[in-house]
DNA sequence: CTTCATAAAGATTATATATTCTTAAAATGA
DNA sequence: TCATTTTAAGAATATATAATCTTTATGAAG
């Protein structure tokens, strides 16, 4: 079940997240990838392309060929990866569902949900992909 | 799109305050709720037939029947409601979607999301429905 | 007892998301 | 040049969620 990412959204961040952590800058085969984070290779490869398309992954076809991120993980925050992948809707719509969000007519929860929302937006533009590293290598060699 | 809850949840989340803030304990029928949240009859309908199961709603069958909270507006909190709809699993896995959290292998945004989800927790569970009324009719009418 | 409005129940359809499969194009190295 | 490995692209399938429809049971009121 969908968390508060998308499944796409999810795997894209792992793969950034490993592929900033590992800290080669030579790219890497989606099977290698697949098989580091135990998700299906051909679906981690689509939403790879996608990145590509983003400009945030580098891809090089054929033998040898693989991704890479196409910066330095210094330059990449998450915040990147989830307005490429899902958008950032979750940071404009009501937890409620209610429509027309507006601070004139806030909804119940308008303040407290403002308040988490500012911080989670924080969370993910505070800090770039290098500052994951370490837990990111931990996090992969226990799944 | 889906943002944290999922449509059903925010549907049951706004019917249950619309039924709170009018605060008459009659039975409301779903054509009524369905009109003054601007959503499906049929859709609604079946939400707070899921609710009653969960003891949440009060319904009667029949002419002059319909739907009322089963309980005071002050004994149900908002996460009585999301428990009975969506359940907690928001609460208990990872954002990055990685299996097995624990705080032996954190993720990478661990702390900072285990922050967040503690205090969006509080949020669904401080107040109780009574305490949102002004808000949820000031909403309502304004759909 | 009959009529009518309603919820209950469950089947059905529609839509979005997730996942896999197939084929083509590219790049490498023999 | 040719075989091989890999991504690209997009079709196809599966699954989950959302929404609607249909039928039945219920209960109130005439
Ligand atoms: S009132 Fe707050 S939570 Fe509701 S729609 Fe507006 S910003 Fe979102
Ligand atoms: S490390 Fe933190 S965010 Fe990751 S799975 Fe565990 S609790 Fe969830």
């Amino acid at each position: 079940m969908t968390i508060i990412f998308s499944k796409k959204c999810e795997y894209g961040l792992q793969a950034c997240l490993y592929l900033a952590a590992i800290n080669t800058g030579a790219v890497i085969p989606s099977g290698e990838i697949a098989k580091q984070l135990k998700i299906p290779k051909e679906f981690i490869s689509k939403i790879l392309q996608s990145l590509t398309t983003s400009g945030l992954i580098y891809s090089k076809k054929g033998k040898l060929g693989g991704f890479s991120l196409a910066k330095d993980p210094s330059k990449i925050k998450l915040i990147d990866i989830v307005t490429a992948i899902d958008g950032l809707q979750l940071f404009e719509k009501c937890v409620l569902g209610f429509p027309n969000c507006s601070p004139d007519t806030p909804c119940p929860v308008h303040d407290k949900w403002g308040e988490l929302r500012t911080k989670a937006y924080q969370m993910l533009t505070d800090e770039t992909l290098d500052a994951f590293t370490e837990k990111t290598l931990r996090k992969i060699k226990n799944l």
